[in-house]
RNA sequence: GGAGCCGUAGUUCAGCCCGGUCAGAACGCCGGCCUGUCAAGCCGGAGGGCGCGGGUUCAAGUCCCGUCGGCUCCGCCA
């Protein structure tokens, strides 16, 4: 075999009359008669070689028998091609290369499918066959373009004086949070480790540990379902810094995010990012992560019906709940598509979907008859209504209203093409509590996770939760507790979330209680954090970016899956290999296992 | 745990609403022709019984039930 003195996709006007020498794969044959032109490609790129019967009839005997990927060297000339017939398409469409020698290094079996754009595979498809799903070129284009996002990442790091860190893989489970991962321990019968959800509590050990500055670019595994932007194992870009504050870190993100943009993209986003506060997220688009580029938000009117007739609003009024609308302008929607809408909501576990249709200035709609003369005015007061609007009301509890509202916000703005994909909307979402009440298991939970600091100012707050006893005011005073957390949020994905973190013992202690984290339990989880708070911990805190995600977005995609070289399945399963898969009872027995029904 | 969409030649998909030449198209594949194409072209050919299992019916890709798989979403994801 003869090797490679050039990529494909490189040959250009300086190789014009040198003889070089080619590897690849034989995208397209085309067999003319007495000329045969083969597209060569490889990983850079696709350059035409041509052989002639006159010419070369021996070589043009063996190019002949070509097929689509099979592999092959050439050797040969670089000429410019013939004047009209360079081909634009190609960035080296202008040259082909002459054949002068030909080695067969490998055939292929007749492809499952053809390796083009044009052709949208199943998903199944393409991870079964993802070395092939790979050479397309839009496949290969995301991983060389993840493969730079690395790159720069890690050199921002450098330049700001971070040190990068492995941590563990087997580790130790933690309460709140995803499930975990579990791994059987064979040395020690019955016992697990854990795969870490995220690196959390090792990069706050290393900054007690004086590292000052951690970053890391680690995969972290939760075992909950899938989502187009959720597999069970996914890579974050984590960091975290000692001695700093909010600003901190988020003006570090800040340059970081635009230093991707700028240099993989050549997007210049402007920095610093704008900050909403979450109430104002949830109050103006129904959601903590929102797209913010279209309109459609919601507006309140719970004030407006407080006096309805109208029975649905009124139960969900009794029961403290709050009504909130939606107006699709200038829609002039059929019934058919309102019950479309309707099917969508339902899905979301709505009752139904309560409208009003504006038409000639007149308000249509079968809900219509139980509103006021006065509720009906200044409902077209409050959402602006015009002839050919639609409203749509959501009336329940209020985070029921906001998942509704938030999600057939969405769901028209994606259906109706509402949304302008010409940019990036990059902010943070800010001012988070810093703990909510959870209804089903009747406690509080962290936002984000228990080791988010609160603001400093808001702390006594805390302390007077802890002693009180009537639950209503705990949860008026827990919940008027705001986190130092920090969210980035781009085109509606949340790409980053972080926090400043305890640093101070007692404090967490504290927080632990108010979780309804047994002291016992506390010790047993994550005693060794508790332990190393007690010897000189720095404040510090930090940021993790979802990696995968925010490759996606900067490549226009809708899932992370064509980010990622092999992901899994939306049943967590690699068509690929077949994991997962059922163990060997030899391994299960070393393992102390033994599998039940 | 739940909702929706989808599953027909190697691939992408039409046919399903209104059961009865409905088993089709394109690309790919195989053979032939062809000296400038580049999604080459022209001629010819092979290839599936409609994810799987029940049921309804004289008759089922087509209707019903169940099941498996893919996707999207809710729950879940600190």
């Amino acid at each position: 075999m003869f090797k490679r003195t050039r990529y494909c996709g490189h040959v250009s006007e300086k190789d014009l009359g040198k003889e070089v020498v080619l590897n690849g794969w034989v995208h397209r044959v085309r067999n003319h008669g007495g000329v045969i032109f083969i597209d060569l490609r490889d990983r850079e790129g696709l350059i035409q070689c041509v052989v002639e019967e006159k010419e070369n009839p021996r070589v043009f005997e063996l190019a002949d028998t070509l097929r689509s990927e099979y592999v092959v060297a050439v050797r040969g000339t670089v000429r410019r091609r013939p004047p009209g017939t360079e081909n634009p398409k190609l960035k080296t469409g202008d040259y082909e290369l002459v054949i002068k020698e030909l080695s067969l290094l490998n055939t292929s079996e007749t492809l499952p499918f053809p390796i083009e754009e044009e052709t949208h595979l199943s998903e199944e498809t393409k991870l079964r066959y993802r070395y092939l799903d790979l050479r397309r070129e839009s496949m290969k284009e995301n991983l060389l373009f993840r493969h730079k996002a690395y790159q720069t990442v890690r050199k921002v790091f450098l330049e700001h004086g971070f040190v990068e860190v492995e941590t563990p893989f087997l580790t130790k489970s933690t309460p709140e949070g995803a499930r975990d991962f579990l791994v059987p321990s064979r040395l020690h019968p019955g016992k697990f480790y854990a795969l870490p959800q995220s690196p959390q509590l090792f990069k706050q050990i290393l900054m007690v540990a004086g590292f000052d500055r951690y970053f890391q670019i680690v995969k972290c595994l939760r075992d909950e379902d899938l989502r187009a932007d959720r597999q069970p194992e996914f890579t974050q870009v984590d960091f975290e810094m000692s001695f700093v504050d909010e600003e901190d870190v988020m003006s570090f993100s800040e340059e970081l995010i635009a230093t991707l943009f700028k240099e993989l993209m050549g997007v210049e986003l402007k920095t610093p990012f704008e900050r909403i506060p979450y109430s104002e997220a949830l109050e103006r688009y129904g959601s903590d992560k929102p797209d913010r580029r279209f309109g459609l938000e919601l507006i309140e009117l719970t004030d407006l019906f407080k006096n309805t007739e109208f029975m649905v609003f009124r139960r969900a009024l009794e029961i403290g709940g709050v009504i909130k609308a939606i107006n699709f302008k200038g829609s002039d929607l059929s019934r058919k598509e309102i019950d479309e809408l309707t099917q969508f909501v339902q899905g979301l576990g709505a009752k139904g979907l309560a409208w009003i249709k504006v038409e000639d200035g007149r308000l249509t709609s079968p809900i219509v008859k139980f509103f006021s003369e006065e509720e009906k005015k200044r409902l077209l007061e409050l959402t602006q209504a015009q002839t050919g609007d639609v409203i749509f009301f959501s009336a329940d509890r209020r985070d029921a209203v906001y998942r509704i509202l938030g999600n057939l916000r969405l769901y028209i703005g994606k259906r109706y093409n509402l949304i302008d994909n010409s940019g990036f909307d990059v902010f943070w979402v800010v001012d988070f509590p810093l703990m909510e009440w959870e209804e089903e298991e009747k406690r509080f939970v962290s936002l984000h996770h228990p080791f988010t600091s609160p603001r400093e100012e808001d702390i006594p707050l805390l302390r007077r939760a802890v002693e009180e006893g009537a639950l209503e005011e705990k949860k008026r005073l827990v919940h008027s507790v705001r986190a130092r957390a920090y969210d980035l949020v781009i085109n509606g994905y949340e790409v980053g979330g972080g926090s400043i973190r305890i640093h101070k013992r007692e404090l967490q202690e504290l927080v632990f209680k108010l979780l309804e984290i047994p002291q016992v339990e506390a010790e047993e989880r994550f005693g060794f954090l508790l332990n190393a708070l007690r010897y000189g911990a720095p404040p510090h805190g930090g940021l993790a970016f979802g990696f995968d995600r925010l490759i996606a977005i900067m490549r226009g995609l809708d899932s992370i899956r064509d980010v990622i070289a092999f992901p899994k399945t939306q049943k967590g399963i690699c068509p690929l290999t077949g994991a997962p898969d059922y163990a060997d009872p030899k391994q299960l027995k070393d393992v102390h296992i033994k599998v039940v029904e």
